[in-house]
DNA sequence: TATTGTTATACTCTATAACTATA
DNA sequence: TATAGTTATAGAGTATAACAATA
């Protein structure tokens, strides 16, 4: 299937086909502890962020308050994440459980495996660069919630 | 919010990252044209490979035979495509219709543009590396169908 | 038997809108 | 008024499983 100059010229092309390769490694790794690449991503963030709150750490997903819940929702029932009064009554603040540290490190193990595998066409200096050149695109910070939930109700 | 080395080192997140934002924007890009990113790139596959059939499609596009069909149900509503018979009975020949010329070209003027805005952060060399990097990744041929499909019914 | 298109169905992920309690 | 969490509902995208026609 001829792709055409079109389509191989553009970046958010070879991102989004790259995005699938890796996403489908990346999902099978982590398909024994039966976790989503982004509710590992959420379990690593609660870990690296003790104590914050869920529509910070929906922020940082750039999901809305209502996903978040849903992502927290599981890691609750799953005995990895606990919700602990936060610094005001409406706020809940996430920590992970023992139950979560004790898994975090395989899963961590798994992904990190995963990406070795799908980059290992690549040299370490290659690897290093792409990661530069793909935190440039993003940023350094995650998305702005404004985009993804107004907070308007 | 702290991302963590764990997050941060990973291609795998930086890429999921990546097409986040880059995916938002090619979808504001081709709003006032009510196609998604993933329709536009069908509609540029059948322009550059006219004739072709719907699993092959498919394959391209790493989805399987029914879900290539409803893309390509939308394509045909929207007068933008047509189904001819095929080299088969069984199959179709899809191609590009006059409407869909008028259309497909300014259609990759904004996604070309769209992709230009979120990489004016890199130097030509650099989207020139990023583009081979991730080439490298995805193979330069899309994955093979038979893990989206394969065939037995 | 295998393949293409098709249809019906279900699942995952995410968003929207509204509500409650709190600030 | 604004914010955090919550809930119910809806939509997009995709997969699975089956079927008919054709190879």
């Amino acid at each position: 299937m001829n792709q055409g100059t079109d389509l191989r010229g553009l970046i958010g092309y070879q991102i989004q086909r790259a995005h699938l390769v890796m996403g489908a490694d990346a999902r099978a790794a982590l398909a024994p502890f039966d976790l989503s690449p982004a509710k590992f991503t959420a379990l690593l963030l609660i870990r690296d962020n003790p104590g914050c709150d869920q529509t910070a750490l929906g922020r940082a997903l750039s999901v809305n308050r209502s996903s978040a819940m849903k992502l927290v929702n599981i890691l609750e029932e799953r005995g990895l994440v606990e919700r602990r009064a936060g610094r005001d009554l409406r706020t809940n603040a996430l920590f992970l459980l023992p139950e979560g540290e004790v898994q975090i490190g395989a899963m961590i193990e798994a992904v990190h495996q995963s990406d070795a595998r799908m980059t290992q066409g690549l040299s370490r200096q290659e690897a290093e660069q792409l990661l530069v050149l793909l935190r440039k695109i993003s940023g350094e910070e995650p998305m702005s919630d404004s985009e993804a939930d107004t907070g308007i109700a």
